[in-house]
RNA sequence: GCGCCCGUAGCUCAGUAGGAUAGAGCACGAGAUUCCUAAUCUCGGGGUCGCAGGUUCGAAUCCUGCCGGGCGCGCCA
């Protein structure tokens, strides 16, 4: 049991004493009392809202409700101290006793310390990147891939049981053209001349001509097939030829997906009329017109009756077209299937990333998804805003057509795939990000990666000092947890403490809310507060965290830095970055 | 025109699902290296949290309206 979770507890039972000798009425709801670290340091370790929350339902004033709670929690052997500030907070301090012995909960528990069972083992899909098999993946696509993982990482981490999972948009319009991209370019191959004017519309990739060679190589008559036949061989040939290397690239960013579901499968199975009846039979579908979008018309607007979804009954803004004019399903219908399928694999809590071009979406699929499940399935539609590339402040221009996007792969292999994967995950992903390559790599705290890199290779730095001053002192984790915590008094100690047995509630709250970034900002701030630490030393040689003359004091020190190695490794573990001992 | 996201220090952004005197970094100014990596650290100035109302013990956070920016808006995915 975390700290946090053992101080509630001393709280709530505070309150039920309450209850049970009067001084509370009986039937209150507690369920609005927190009990949470302040923002204020000096302040306390702990304080609770209880007193203003519980006036109201309680008929009495929170100063008197503060003054009684306060006294029962005093008297408590964990709590030192419980004050009564401002409008009616307690504030509590806390035996440091407690704090300390979080050390020892890290160095057990090592890398996993934070991780937690909250989720109760409950399936949970997290579907990202999902990519046309069109071209290469570029950077664009990288921040999705990266905060899909990291994000899956992170529920993983506090007991959920987590499915990556990539969509494959194998199936309509640009699929085609791709398909047909490939044939001009066998063609090519074959000695034909084909002027560029002719690839005006179709995909230009260098990476179709080297499909269009896969495509010799499988089948050298494959341009002489009719032409039905042709251009299903293309489209195959196509789609597995960038699907392999759109996995190797995910793969060179540490991102392996287990289940791939293709969209053309789903069609040819039948599960979109399947789905698609399940509505129908609930009265969701009916044929009906749709006005126009106002303000932007389409110059080719014409009105026509169309088989539509009552996605205003669930909570869209308009009924979503369900069938083109030429017979086929929308995108829209047969992610509905897709959907309902992810559902039926019983997956009750879904999670898709997607672009921030697709934030005009996300209402027609929550409602969709509410439909098709009658609300037995929770969707959560994470947006990932743009990713601005930038160099030495410039930005970089990236045009599809023109043929010059950057490539994950590219920048992969040049800066590596942990500095990728730690900036993608220093925003929000609503919000836009800046990837400066001129930053991104240059060593100093600028560099959120590099600084954070830096603490934890810091503190394999101090062992290897300890090792050469004092070669006897046995330091593996077991040693360590031996030490006698009782010698770190100093407040800079007790604060890199408490920072440290911070960490399993930011966990807890990143995961909750579905947030990796809140972790990039947490390791910030550790490794200044490790940094600040450390030079302390430099001014005060009492607070070194290697005393030649003093054994004991080492050994509880560098139990402590241990602890917030771990604490790093942790994080980085949840994003994919593995931890460095060394930067020289 | 409608919908979604956003508006916090000169710049880039946090702000722990409503908490106490709103925080970092960059930039700017002043300092710290016989010593565990100065690739770091310390101190300083800097704000009507876009504007106006509302909800309540309490609002950057929730609601309404306006202003400003981004994305999207039938048979593309």
């Amino acid at each position: 049991m975390s700290i946090f979770s053992e101080i509630r507890r001393h709280v709530m039972a505070a309150l039920d004493e309450m209850v049970a000798d009067g001084t509370l009425p009986a039937g209150l709801d507690f369920g609005r009392v927190n009990v949470e670290p302040p923002r204020d340091p000096s302040h306390g370790d702990m304080a609770t809202n209880a007193a203003m929350v519980l006036a109201k339902p309680a008929g009495s004033k929170p100063r008197d409700i503060a003054e009684a709670l306060a006294g029962e929690l005093a008297k408590r052997q964990e709590i030192d101290s419980a004050e009564v500030a401002g409008p009616g907070f307690i504030n509590l301090r806390l035996d440091p006793a407690l704090w300390r012995r979080c050390i020892g909960d890290v160095l057990a528990a090592g890398a996993a310390y934070g991780g937690s069972d909250t989720g109760g083992g409950a399936k949970v899909n997290i579907e990202y990147v999902s990519a046309n098999p069109t071209g290469l993946l570029h950077m664009g696509h990288a921040r999705g891939a990266v905060f899909g993982d990291a994000l899956a990482s992170l529920l993983a981490k506090v007991g959920y049981d987590v499915t990556r999972e990539y969509y494959v948009n194998d199936a309509g319009n640009q699929i085609d053209i791709l398909a047909e991209s490939l044939i001009k370019r066998g063609r090519q191959l074959a000695g034909e001349t084909i002027p560029d004017s002719e690839f005006e519309g179709f995909y230009p990739g260098e990476e179709v001509i080297d499909a269009a060679r896969a495509a010799n190589e499988e089948d050298p008559d494959w341009l002489s097939l009719p032409d039905g036949d042709r251009h299903a061989f293309a489209r195959r040939q196509a789609v597995d030829f960038l699907m392999v290397r759109i996995r190797e690239d995910l793969a060179h960013l540490g991102i392996e997906q287990e289940i791939y579901t293709s969209e053309a499968a789903l069609v040819a199975d039948g599960a979109v009329g399947r789905a698609l009846d399940t509505l129908e039979s609930r009265g969701l579908i009916y044929t009906g017109v749709l006005e126009p979008p106002k303000g932007k018309k389409p110059d080719d607007w014409e009105e026509r009756p169309q088989t539509l979804f009552r996605a205003t009954d669930f909570g869209d803004d308009v009924d979503r077209p369900l069938k083109k004019s030429n017979g086929e399903w929308t995108y829209f219908a047969t992610d509905i299937a897709y959907h309902l399928d992810k559902y039926r694999r019983g997956f009750a809590t879904l999670i898709d990333v997607w672009g921030a071009d697709h934030g005009g979406y996300v209402k027609r699929m929550n409602a969709a998804v509410d439909a098709i499940t009658e609300g037995e399935a929770a969707l959560d539609v994470k947006i990932c805003q743009l990713v601005n590339l930038m160099d030495k402040g410039e930005p970089v221009k990236m045009s599809k057509r023109a043929g010059n996007v950057v490539t994950i792969r590219e920048v992969v292999d040049e800066i590596g795939k942990d500095v990728v994967r730690f900036i993608m995950l220093t925003r929000k992903n609503d919000a836009p990000l800046d990837f400066d390559f001129a930053k991104v790599t240059e060593q100093s705290k600028d560099n959120p990666v590099f600084y954070v890199q830096y603490a934890h290779a810091r503190v394999h730095s101090v062992f290897r000092q300890a090792r050469t001053t004092i070669p006897d002192l046995p330091l593996d984790d077991e040693s360590l947890a031996e030490a006698n915590l009782e010698l770190l008094t100093d407040p800079g100690e007790l604060a890199l403490i408490k920072t440290i047995a911070g960490w399993p509630r930011i966990v807890e709250s990143a995961a909750e809310a579905h947030e990796p970034h809140r972790l990039a900002f947490y390791l910030n701030d550790t490794a200044a507060e490790f940094h600040a630490h450390w030079n302390r030393g430099k001014d005060e040689a009492g607070l070194r965290l290697v005393v030649d003359s003093d054994r004991e004091l080492t050994l509880a020190r560098l139990a402590m830095i241990r602890a917030l190695a771990l604490v790093i490794a942790s994080g980085l573990e949840v994003f994919g970055v593995m931890p460095v001992e060394e930067m020289r």
